[in-house]
DNA sequence: TACATACCTTTAGTCACTAGAGGAATGTCG
DNA sequence: CGACATTCCTCTAGTGACTAAAGGTATGTA
């Protein structure tokens, strides 16, 4: 339980050149190093990279994901924080759900026609423009 | 129908320094401009740019939407790469759905164990964590 | 001990915007 | 007609979250 870099990569999927930035930005803390200068890293930091990518993959932004694991320090103190971040990230992927799946229907439409369709004149443009007006005002 | 930018920001929920940016990146034609030098748009102007918001939404980078647009303008002639194109983000759509309904439930769990849980020990960042593994093969 | 591989730092590039400075045009009200 | 708020103009630089490349040093195996 010594790793290096490399083999920090490969068991979190987290690639080398983005570990350094995360210790850069201080989402890591800085390992200890070998006599040559190289990181050393342990379960801990296993584990703390992991809990990163799956956030990161959850749509949590680098100060959310400060947070939570400032908070992960002490234990029960600011529980009611961390619900709300997750809270709000809950309707935020709510938010992106019903979006992706209304315009997944499109999409899949829009190839059914094309494929099957006389003439091929398919309409993608026309229909992606067309339904644009609906959700105009959700910014995002 | 003679929309100075702000207008056309205001019918598409698009800002006006991304409409300039769209412009220069050549997503936009470059609009007939007033005595002043001010932009003025049409109603072709309006629905490329919904078009343009919209493909964003569903995840469309700039080079596709510039193949869906330029197809556009030969209307039978490629159809089967506006097919592949959207193809393609069907499939990646779908994997974003799956994602987000996967951790969506992790999340509202999460949430609920912590605002009705006892002594406040939500186990947030341990979800996070565990879960992690699970996925590891998917990078983006 | 030679050598491939993995590591180091630093700088610069990517994508799709977003913000700000400093100034000119437009349109409305008196 | 003139003052004035608002909108517009260009240009440069900053953002977030990486990613790539250059040029050099450690590590570990044959």
């Amino acid at each position: 339980m010594n790793l290096p870099i490399g083999e920090l990569a490969r068991r979190t999927g987290v690639k080398v050149p983005t570990i350094r930035f995360y210790e850069q930005i201080g989402l890591l803390p800085q390992p200890p190093r070998t006599e040559g200068n190289q990181r050393r890293y342990g379960k801990a930091e296993v584990n703390r990279l992991n809990f990163i990518r799956h956030s990161r993959e959850l749509g949590f932004d680098v100060d959310d994901i400060r947070g939570l694991l400032e908070m992960s320090s002490q234990p029960q103190a600011s529980c009611h924080q961390a619900d709300s971040i997750a809270r709000n990230h809950l309707a935020e992927i709510d938010r992106r759900i019903a979006s992706l799946r209304a315009l997944r229907g499109e999409l899949s439409r829009m190839v059914e026609e094309c494929t099957h369709g006389r003439i091929c004149d398919c309409r993608i443009i026309e229909v992606l423009a067309d339904h644009s007006q609906c959700k105009a005002e959700h910014a995002h």
